[in-house]
RNA sequence: UGGGGUGUCGCCAAGCGGUAAGGCACCGGGUUUUGAUCCCGGCACACGCAGGUUCGAAUCCUGCCACCCCAGCCA
């Protein structure tokens, strides 16, 4: 049906659809907990969900799994639609919430209970524990293991009217005490918590577990495939188990996939709340962090992200992806797509002792290859700056930029020559005097000088002053181990220069630019005149003894 | 020592009995007014290990080994 499968779940798909005689349709639904914001790890799982449902022309639900009162709120609600939508994918009318079900939940526990298949269970949590077993132990039958349904019936009532309080009662499934899968020991499906949802308000006291929750709004949504991460395996003979001990229309599949692994972060949600509590970044829209708030921020695009998640794939197979892939796709899509203006981080200034006049307006494109982005005015004058890094007073071997006597083109507008060192009072290079060849002008060169190189350049009457945050890995190792994760925390992760950029750039609605030779940089959406370097540009310059280049 | 999973190039990942795709990274070379982009070329006699079946195995069988997940009234 599908000229290329191009993973494991893809051909599962495949396969059932050519086995089917009638008309089927493809469903699935991304399904995350409001309490905590996305991150790259859900984009996988959000690209897999929207894209096999959009392939196979079905549809996808985007639906809210708020069983647990305790940790959820409206806040992260809405930041999730946010990412999901801003990642470019659209669940129409289908937004839901496991909690618009709890009626139905809750019909669906009493047919259990009436079933044999649930019981009442007033053991504290703590003897739950204790008679739960081991890993190569059975555990033991609670003692109301066999109540009667009559009294099962009666007591979950009294649950749900709020007659007892928190933890006094539970509602478990019958299944096996013995099983050699944990899931399976008589699993908890609703436990008492008198606390106030987000969504339903205090209309319950009473909340069912993910377990059971799951399966049966998968059906109720009329899910095909319920795609999950692998350490929900276990789970599913025990999904399968609540939908067999019910008669719904639908049988939704559980398939579970590796989460991502990425180099250099942590995904844990547990692991990112400390890196925000102890101050370590700036709140979980840093443009460090591997939330989607985060990456926004610091000048990811969603196409990149999409990119990177296909090229990633989807196996079970455990993996920790390289952060050069991501870099990749970052520069690949901001390569296409961003305009190329001028950037000086480290300013140095040059004064141009021929040069005559206060200055002149000259022009040039936004993007070599995209005329469409059309082009900006860019002001020359007698006074520059470069950056630091593009000057050195002596050279190391193949020096492309300037030197002490060496020609450079000024991009985008003419060559000069460095005539003099001015030095500053500690010795470092306080100012450049150079000479400009005024029939170099570009587009238009008859001067005859084969410069050793190009480099970026602002003018010093109209340039602006601008933050740049310059960022680098969040962890020195490139798989921080939970442990002493702090202990690689990179301290150092955040620069902030005082730079100089044009004044178009400035001006310009644009939000993406590429720093011509420096980087791609974002413009804060919260600080005022501040440029997030989303990566660098790839930099293949090794110097051959041990220069500083940029 | 219970159960469930996974092992193919430094990192991802195709492959599904017929003699190892692709991407990233890396290394060469070309183009270039970004040491960028782009283009060309190189990069696993080898598929966790050991046996076996077969004319033929990364793919089938057996046995080992390694790693991940599970003992929440979290999801």
């Amino acid at each position: 049906m599908l000229e290329s499968a191009t993973d494991f779940i893809r051909q599962q798909i495949d396969r059932e659809l050519a086995a089917v005689v009638g008309p089927s349709a493809v469903v699935t639904r991304f399904p995350p907990e409001p309490n905590g914001y996305l991150h790259i790890g859900h984009a996988k799982s959000i690209c897999l969900n929207f894209g096999v449902a959009e392939e196979y022309g079905g549809r996808t639900y985007l639906r809210f799994d708020d069983t647990n009162p305790l940790a959820e709120s409206l806040e992260y609600v809405k930041a999730i639609q946010q990412d999901v939508a801003w990642l470019g994918f659209d669940w129409g009318d289908r937004l839901t919430f496991a909690s618009d079900y709890f009626e139905r939940l809750h019909q669906c526990a009493v047919k259990l209970i009436e079933n044999g298949n649930a019981y009442v269970c007033s053991l504290s949590q703590e003897e739950i524990r204790q008679t739960r077993g081991t890993l190569t132990e059975p555990g033991v039958d609670s003692p109301h293991r066999n109540r009667s349904v009559r009294d099962n019936l009666d007591l979950f009532a009294r649950m749900k009217a709020g007659e007892f309080p928190d933890g006094a009662h539970v509602l478990r499934a019958r299944i096996d005490m013995a099983s050699p899968n944990l899931n399976m020991r008589d699993p908890v499906l609703y436990r008492i918590r008198h606390a106030a949802h987000h969504n339903v308000g205090d209309a319950w006291v009473i909340y069912p577990t993910y377990d059971f929750t799951h399966c049966i709004c998968d059906a109720l949504e009329n899910v095909t495939h319920s795609l999950c991460t692998l350490e929900f395996e276990d789970h599913r003979p025990l999904y399968d188990w609540v939908l067999d001990n019910l008669s719904l229309n639908a049988r939704p599949r559980q398939i579970e996939f590796s989460r991502l692994g990425l180099e250099h972060t942590v995904m844990s949600k547990r692991l990112l709340q400390r890196l925000v509590s102890e101050g370590l970044v700036e709140g979980w829209d840093d443009p460090r962090m591997p939330t989607l708030a985060g990456l926004r921020r610091r000048g990811v695009r969603p196409q990149a992200i999409r990119d990177f998640c296909s090229r990633v794939g989807v196996t079970k197979q455990d993996n920790q992806v390289a952060m050069e892939l991501l870099e990749f796709c970052v520069r690949r899509d901001l390569e296409e797509t961003a305009p190329k203006g001028m950037g000086v981080v480290n300013p140095l200034r040059v004064r141009l002792a021929n040069y005559p006049g206060d200055g002149e307006a000259l022009e040039a494109p936004w993007h070599p290859r995209r005329p469409d982005l059309g082009r900006r005015s860019l002001p020359f004058g007698p006074v520059l700056h470069i950056d630091r890094e593009d000057f050195a007073v002596m050279p190391p071997p193949k020096w492309k930029r300037l030197s002490p006597g060496a020609h450079v083109r000024l991009r985008y507008a003419y060559i000069i020559r460095c005539d003099e060192v001015v030095t500053g009072a500690n010795g470092e290079v306080a100012e450049l005097i150079c000479s400009y060849l005024p029939n170099s002008k570009s587009g238009s060169d008859a001067s005859g000088v084969k410069p050793a190189g190009v480099i970026h350049w602002v003018a010093a009457h109209a340039a602006k002053p601008a933050k740049l945050r310059l960022y680098e890995r969040l962890f020195k190792e490139r798989s921080p181990s939970g442990a002493d994760f702090m202990a690689s925390v990179n301290h150092s992760s955040l620069a902030i220069a005082s730079g100089l950029v044009e004044p178009a750039l400035a001006t310009s609605r644009e939000a993406h630019f590429q720093f011509e030779r420096v980087g791609y940089f974002h413009r804060d959406p919260k600080l005022p005149n501040t440029y997030n370097r989303t990566v660098t540009l790839r930099d293949s310059w090794r110097p051959p003894s041990g220069g500083q280049p940029s």
